[in-house]
RNA sequence: GGGCCUGUAGCUCAGUCGGUAGAGCAGCGGCCUUUUAAGCCGUUUGUCGCGGGUUCGAGUCCCGCCGGGCCUACCA
């Protein structure tokens, strides 16, 4: 044959012979399927006639038969093909087809001497061409060889990722449905689904950089939104008493394996509620997500991501997850007191509670308030140790400025963060409604901004005018469904559960210009 | 942002002391009507990330740039 062709022009040649026969791949529009690949297999009933579609994904001919595994993407079947059964026409398609093409076949289930459940094949109609190499590998007993390793690529072009990869298409999908388990699980608690601005004159709710855009028809400068939870708070005040939001906030900061510029927060607030009420309905909705997405309330994670996991049951590498019973909760000095060996008086002030820091054996260059220090020492000594879900609660008010204050201790806030695994789940707390008090904290945050922090929040006077008109008591929570989806999935990287992580752009050499 | 590592065929990778690039899979041509990392015979494929430099000669050494990974710093 022509040796100057390329496996593109190959496969094109092959369309055009499919063409010549008088079947065009590209012009059917439907298969009807009467089973999914995991439906056969899981109810396989030999002789049972069938009509599927998928992929071709794997081939092993033989003379005038021949076996091919077809992927519908959930599982793959393997499909026994033979010229007898298949005719002239059949057998020429079957033989024009490449790895990567998508087929429908018609046929009956039977389990093949070396005891594997297959489709013998009666009608075979091509749906696609495939013009393209897939980096589909080999695989037996589990074992992929070859395959699709490159990370970079894997994130570029992630329909390959799906298709070649069942360990990170399980981790993808797993976050879907865990997105939708959230949904459904607040619209039975009656929960409003809303939608809040994400160009925003000032971006709060939260300490961030933002990005900038402009709006042309107003001629206008703006701010993609870094939180949900001012608008949100706008919409409570509106006497809806149950609003949530799930949609992308944008912060202007660095990327690492936990940082998306891009990420997906999820807030919801419900008035006449406060933290404790927030707790049982984060309890309460974790149950729900683990059995709706795994299928237990012992969510077995492993640090291994070939490892066979088997929910609820333990391993060496891994830890069970128990989301069935209520979670720990801790006083946040209390648990400093205990794991950092600084007691509660030493962090009265600020001298002090520096040189308790640097006791510890912590820097404490940039350390200038007393919420920032005990933070630390929360980082440093205490969330590690919370593998099991665990509700810290009382928060300082240096970094709680929407969070109200605690009366029993003016310097701390009524708010509660859930750790699951050491990591940070969901931050949450009775909201201030106090106008008073809520502009006194956008102006001890104005005041950070002047001194340099540049994360500090904005004063927004909007959100006052709006707590002026009166917000009834309500308790907020804030979940980021990605580190969520990080904490379930078991990925060490926030790029394995976006679909389409950002990417710097890779320079092309020569453009059209 | 800082430190370390990395980029070779469609995919997974090897390439020694600097001597002009290789394997497996995929592809192509044969044989084979229950194979399964099918097998056997034959065979094709490269901007060695990009650009400079040293050298008679660079995938290999040096410099710069681009992409990626890990650790670290800020945060969710």
């Amino acid at each position: 044959m022509n040796e100057e062709l390329s496996l593109r022009d190959i496969r094109l040649q092959k369309l055009a012979k499919m063409r010549e026969l008088g079947h065009d791949p590209y012009l059917v529009e439907r298969f009807e399927r009467s089973h999914s690949a995991k439906e056969m297999l899981e109810g396989f009933e030999e002789g049972k006639q069938i009509a599927f579609a998928g992929r071709v994904v794997s081939f092993r001919l033989m003379g005038k038969a021949g076996f091919a595994h077809i992927s519908d993407g959930e599982a793959k079947i393997q499909g026994y093909f033979r010229k007898d059964d298949l005719g002239e026409l059949g057998w020429d398609l079957y033989n024009l087809l490449d790895l990567g093409d998508h087929v429908g076949i018609t046929g009956y289930l039977f389990v093949t001497k070396t005891g594997e459940k297959s489709i013998h094949v009666q009608t075979l109609t091509p749906l696609n061409k495939s013009l393209q190499t897939l980096p589909l590998g080999k695989e037996k007993d589990g074992q992929v060889f070859y395959g699709l390793s490159d990370v970079d690529m894997r994130y570029r072009h992630r329909h390959l990722d799906l298709i070649c990869n069942a360990e990170a298409r399980k981790a993808l999908i797993q976050r879907m449905k865990m997105t939708s388990a959230v949904r459904r699980f607040m619209d039975s608690k009656g929960y409003l689904e809303v939608e809040t601005p994400m160009l925003q004159m000032e971006a709060g709710g939260a300490a961030a950089r933002p990005f900038l855009t402009h709006y042309n028809a107003y001629d206008l400068d703006v701010k993609l939104r870094i939180s949900l939870e001012l608008y949100l708070k706008r919409v409570i005040c509106g006497d809806i008493p149950k609003v949530y939001e799930i949609g992308r906030v944008f912060r202007n900061e660095g990327v690492s394996n936990r940082h998306s510029p891009e990420f997906t927060m999820f807030e919801f607030y419900e008035a006449y509620s406060n933290l404790e009420d927030m707790m049982a309905l984060v309890e309460e909705m974790f149950v729900h997500i683990a059995t709706e997405v795994f299928g237990t309330t012992q969510v077995h994670i492993s640090s291994d991501p070939n490892e066979e996991v088997t929910e609820g049951v333990a391993s060496e590498t891994g830890v069970v997850l128990d989301f069935g019973k209520p979670w720990k909760r801790l006083d946040l000095l209390t648990a400093i007191e205990d794991l950092a060996g600084v007691r509660r008086e030493e962090l009265a002030d600020l001298d002090s509670a520096r040189k308790a820091m640097e006791r510890v054996g912590l820097p404490i260059e940039k350390e200038n308030n007393l919420g920032g220090i005990i933070e630390k020492l929360l980082e440093k000594f205490v969330e590690p140790t919370l593998i099991q879900p665990t509700f810290l609660i009382g928060y300082p008010i240096e970094t709680s400025p929407l969070a109200k204050k605690d009366p029993s201790n003016p310097k701390m806030t009524r708010r509660f963060e859930g750790y699951v695994r050491g990591r940070e789940l969901c931050n949450a707390f009775s909201e201030i409604n106090d106008p008073i008090d809520q502009r006194e904290r956008f102006e001890q945050q104005v005041a950070e901004r002047a001194k340099g922090d540049d994360e500090a929040h904005p004063l927004d006077e909007e959100f006052l005018f709006a707590l002026e008109g009166g917000m009834p008591p309500c308790g907020g929570c804030g979940i980021g469904i990605d580190r969520m989806a990080m904490l379930l999935t078991g990925a060490d990287h926030i790029r394995e559960i976006l679909l389409f992580p950002t990417m710097r752009p890779v320079q092309t050499v020569q453009t059209e210009e």
